[in-house]
DNA sequence: ACGTGATCATCA
DNA sequence: TGATGATCACGT
């Protein structure tokens, strides 16, 4: 936690409102920061512009964005109308030495267990600088999506503990699920394989589905 | 290589 | 048209 980071959750959420409805250009002057010509050769522009503003500690450790107050920070690209454009990325995933893991010391669950959601206009046909940033919130799991958070990881850890890694697809898990997280193909990592042999596969992270991430943007807004 | 910030772009 | 698999930048 550096000189700017909030002291309290207040005061984050009051730096949130500071944000709210003032555009990306905007936020980047303010930040005495070039303007992103597209997000397509610096994907994490967006996101690291809002953390420069809510004092969120740079740095790239497997921690909360603001460890002091147990929140993690998230942008969501949004369209017009409040629907979510992306996955959200959750953390890597652990792919060696996954015995002694289980979802309640699992970094899913410490990373999730409450996140800043700050919603980001996200249509491409909006021009990067014009984009606006929207009304953020808190938000923990529910049980159920709690339940429907854990099933997802087991599924996928049990199948990373059996060596069955390869056999993992976007398509698993309700609300979570299993891509690449990497650089390019090139980038390779250790694994167990079917008959419990070291094998090369590509980093995998966890990621929030759609349809989970839009539940939680529907309900605020409609509630709100 | 790995973990952070994510979105891109191809193909079903 | 949307989701899956691939990829970009940066710090360590």
């Amino acid at each position: 936690m550096d000189f700017n980071s909030p002291r309290s959750t207040a005061e984050l959420l009051s730096r949130c409102e500071q944000i709210a409805g003032h555009s990306l250009e905007e936020l980047a002057e303010m930040a005495g920061q070039p303007m992103a010509k597209d997000l397509r050769s610096n994907k994490g522009w967006v996101g690291q512009l809002i953390e420069w503003h809510l004092g969120a500690t740079a740095g790239s450790k497997p921690e909360q964005d603001f460890k002091h107050l147990g929140i993690e920070l998230k942008t969501i690209p949004i369209d017009q109308n409040g629907k979510v454009l992306e996955t959200t990325f959750v953390c890597s995933a652990p792919i060696l030495n996954t015995r002694q893991l289980n979802w309640e010391n699992s970094n899913v669950r410490n990373k999730i267990s409450k996140v800043l959601w700050v919603p980001v206009q996200g249509e491409r046909t909006v021009p990067l600088c014009d984009r606006i940033v929207g009304n953020s919130f808190l938000w923990s799991a529910n049980q159920q999506q709690t339940q429907l958070l854990k099933l997802d990881w087991n599924e996928i850890m049990e199948k990373i503990a059996l060596g069955q890694i390869e056999s993992i697809t976007a398509r698993n898990g309700q609300v979570m699920q299993l891509r690449p997280k990497a650089a390019n193909g090139k980038c390779l990592t250790n694994a167990v394989g079917e008959d419990g042999q070291l094998i090369k596969v590509r980093p995998r992270g966890f990621y929030l589905k759609k349809t989970f991430t839009q539940s939680i943007i529907s309900q605020y807004f409609n509630i709100k």
